[in-house]
DNA sequence: GTCTATAGACGGATAGAC
DNA sequence: GTCTATCCGTCTATAGAC
């Protein structure tokens, strides 16, 4: 009677912790209570207290857990082609596929939550809660610097300040792309039958686009 | 001993509305109550209800303040430009500033209360919370569609989904440059230095550069 | 480690005086 | 239209039995 291979983790940590991703994703953290999650996790209301010690810290195992992970292989791309490259400039687009389209892989992975940890990644970055937005920032920083300075290298042309301008575009329309597509559909339905793989290459090619286009009048 | 110009609305029905859209700007919804709401705007707790009906009803009333100058603004210009190239399909930089460039513009009133509105639309995007998004679209639904089909007439050579998901990813690099830049500034304190005048000429040559990028490869 | 029970604060909404 | 006072539900967090 019982499964081969259980498909909810029996461990409760796990269960908190899928089960908050998924509402934190949907209704935010205001909008989450503790007895929504161990509600959806079928564990008990304290369970959370004792594994996690508050709400807040719930919140940052969240991220912690993923965030470290999608940070980690972004970097392991850029190294692999940094040493591929032996010490020349990478390609803009070599660089952007490693840190753009390594988010998109790890969102296209729609059974093992990648997709929505990612929706709720998208969704925080313009909720400016003031500690969710520090710990992003130091989980963020190093490999936020080592893909700048890599297209710095790329770009030597084109002014830092605005390299950073791009980086930040290209952030809120990845951010949007995901986060928003299922959620908002401004253009009520018109997704509705589109195939999501065909997503990763769209933005993509829309990405390089901006980020190669040309400066603006009296830009630096 | 009295102003002659009072800086803060006399009627209680604006400075509830003025307060509501600056706290839901910072704390969202659901982190919102209504006693920050009617604190702020130093009116009593059953204001909001009496002027209002409902929390949610409030809600509603923010966005139809300003969103129907928004988008009939982008409407005049649209128009304006129509009838300026005589039936003629209209250069996609024009209709790019149209919709996005005067939304930027509206970004820019840091006064008026403009800059507020346009980030707590841009964080609204990415919650979807299912009332907000429902009259979100209807808000919307004639103004997207008149956009589109000026982008589709001056783009004939793009299929209609690619320029769709175009559309989508600008809003995307839109909604995140204005609700994120003073928000989450992943790149913690680079863009303190910035001039914020320069935002919008930087983000219009990425979103064109985007818009006009090389399909991707099995893209339509 | 898991549970029940509850404390204590805060949420939206409203009744009724003025 | 504005106010006070209050109802009643829900929230997070914790104490203490098992």
């Amino acid at each position: 009677m019982r499964d081969d291979i259980p498909r909810v983790p029996a461990d409760t940590r796990s269960r908190i912790l899928d089960a908050a991703e998924l509402l934190f994703k949907e209704h935010g953290f205001d909008g989450t209570s503790m007895r929504m999650i161990t509600g959806l996790a079928a564990v008990n209301l304290a369970a959370v207290n004792y594994h996690f010690g508050s709400k807040e810290l719930l919140i940052q195992d969240v991220f912690r857990r993923r965030l470290a992970d999608l940070n980690n292989a972004r970097l392991a791309r850029l190294d692999a082609l940094e040493a591929e490259a032996g010490g020349a400039p990478l390609k803009p687009s070599r660089i952007v596929d490693a840190f753009f389209g390594t988010a998109l892989r790890m969102a296209a992975d729609m059974e093992g939550g990648g997709h929505t940890f990612m929706c709720l990644l998208g969704r925080t970055y313009t909720e400016p809660n003031e500690f969710v937005r520090k710990f992003l920032a130091e989980e963020y920083s190093e490999c936020v610097e080592r893909f700048l300075a890599a297209l710095y290298r790329a770009l030597p042309e084109v002014e830092h300040t605005e390299i950073l301008w791009r980086f930040h575009f290209m952030m809120g329309a990845m951010s949007y792309a995901i986060a928003g597509t299922d959620a908002l559909q401004l253009v009520t339905g018109k997704f509705d039958d589109e195939d999501p793989d065909r997503l990763a290459p769209r933005l993509m090619s829309f990405l390089l686009g901006g980020l190669r286009a040309p400066l603006a009048d009296g830009g630096n």
